[in-house]
DNA sequence: CGATCATGATACCGAAAAGGTATGGATTTA
DNA sequence: TAAATCCATACCTTTTCGGTATCATGATCG
């Protein structure tokens, strides 16, 4: 059966169109290579080559299997590399689920220093609401996901990447909006607007232990399930807010963040299933550490 | 070394995902086929299948080495069958030299038909003046070219292919316009305008020989090299010529032309070097022959 | 929990194929 | 006409390939 070697070696033959010279050059003696072309041209059942003796000739099969031949060798090879590229998680998918905060923190200078690092990777970046993060890496669904700590979870390994402190969200014509700091007494008895626990209930946890610490309760006045949310409702002046300090970028005019006393923090985190045997991921998260800090 | 083979054992595998199915289907057994993947995953240095005992499944590098493998023996595929295909002269290139009156009478239905027939053969037509393309087709720069029957030319073949009879063009106000028909005898002492000798010789020639067979020489008053030059002058009643018939066709309103009794003809052939070894050049050959009718 | 089954790997053998050396035949060159 | 060039062929050795038999490892089931 035909092969790739002796395309190869018609390829090298085409291009010396002398038998003896095409055999040195392929490290092999003449003979063979005589014996291999007449076994391709048998096989093909087409005449490749004229031989005359002067020099040989391609015949129009054999100028048009030139062509062919040559591409088909540099696809061959390429596909070698690929396999290899791909091992190595250089080429192929990675997809990466996050949570909105990412946006604001750690994931813009993740992806690009990734997409720097291997270009041929496609990489996939979508974000979603926190609470069914885990669930859909689990699933398989993400190679990974930045999500806020959830604690451990079974059939995930976890890496902390980012460590982001809360601040004091205010709207204009509140009694702290002046302030440069604030601490744990000054929002004890006032009306606080939260994350639902179910949506991003570490942030939820991260405020309310706060609040314990000081000895009291937080009063939440209010749910929302967006940070956009929160800011908004804030600004309308129906409560304050501590928020991660991230979320000052999208703060309207009318609200200012002033910086906790002890701030509390929220953790972000890398999580993937150990099992996930993705290339790319290995590198995108031997990538992930010397960003952490 | 990687080959073919290997990658279409497995493809087959990457596609059944079990050895045994997998060998069953490449008529094979079990160990050896066992033994070329190993083989692969080793030269390539990745290992390109996950062996479970339940199920295989496929590496990341696998599942990019699949589809890259696929290609590879779809190209090589092709290229076998490309071999063959120009070898019987269905691919590749076949160029056609032919002078304008061509493009008037064979050409345009042997175009058609090849082109029909061999949709995969790259065409080129050319016209080159009629004197220019015997050189042309022995220089190799044509593989056939459609011309008036130049006699024998050393190192080429020639077959006809059409004949066509001349016609006498004379302007409006002549007295043989209105005629159906004329002899000889009608244009002893006319002025001729004639194509010049070395380019269009064989008209030429077939007038001069109508004249001297009526017993005198003919009055060529004018010379030009393009028919329609010809056709042009005889419009402007500078004297009125023999033309082949097809040349009605670009005939002016004022210009009408008379059939001749003892019509001479002028010979259409095909020429082409015998050694030349185009494939697509048999086929056109071939179908050259009932359009001779 | 042990027997059985399914699945792929390994060991070993004979057949096929590849490459090497020596040489022959045809054609060109000196 | 002798020498040289070039590819094909003959023959041998080595390598590779596929086949059979068997083993190791988990999964499945009674």
């Amino acid at each position: 059966m035909i092969d790739i070697r002796q395309m190869r070696y018609f390829v090298t033959l085409a291009e010396t169109l002398h038998f003896g010279r095409a055999a040195e050059r392929l490290h092999l003696s003449q003979p063979p290579l005589s014996r291999q072309i007449a076994a391709l041209e048998k096989d093909l059942g087409v005449r490749l080559i004229e031989r005359h003796s002067r020099q040989a000739t391609l015949t129009h099969a054999g100028s048009r299997f030139l062509q062919d031949a040559r591409a088909v060798i540099a696809s061959f090879d390429e596909a070698c590399r690929n396999a290899k590229a791909a091992d190595r998680g250089e080429l192929g998918e990675l997809s990466i689920g996050f949570m909105m905060h990412a946006a604001y923190t750690v994931l813009p200078g993740l992806a690009r220093g990734y997409i720097a690092a291997y270009p041929e990777i496609d990489l996939k970046l979508r974000e979603v609401v926190p609470h069914a993060l885990i669930g859909e890496v689990l699933a398989g669904r993400f190679d990974a996901g930045i999500l806020f700590s959830p604690g451990a979870v079974r059939g995930l390994e976890i890496r902390p990447i980012y460590q982001e402190r809360l601040c004091l969200a205010v709207y204009g014509s509140h009694r702290l909006a002046g302030r440069n700091s604030a601490g744990p007494e000054d929002i004890k008895d006032e009306p606080l607007i939260a994350t639902s626990a179910d949506s991003a209930s570490m942030i939820r946890k991260a405020v309310e232990d706060y609040c314990r610490d000081a000895g009291f309760e937080p009063t939440i006045r209010l749910q929302a399930q967006l940070q956009n949310t929160i800011i908004n409702l804030v600004a309308e002046g129906l409560g304050i807010a501590l928020v991660p300090e991230s979320m000052r970028r999208l703060a309207l005019p009318s609200v200012s963040c002033i910086s906790l006393a002890d701030a509390p923090s929220v953790e972000h985190v890398l999580a993937w299933r150990p099992t996930n045997l993705n290339p790319a991921l290995k590198n995108f998260l031997a990538m992930s550490l010397p960003a952490r800090a």
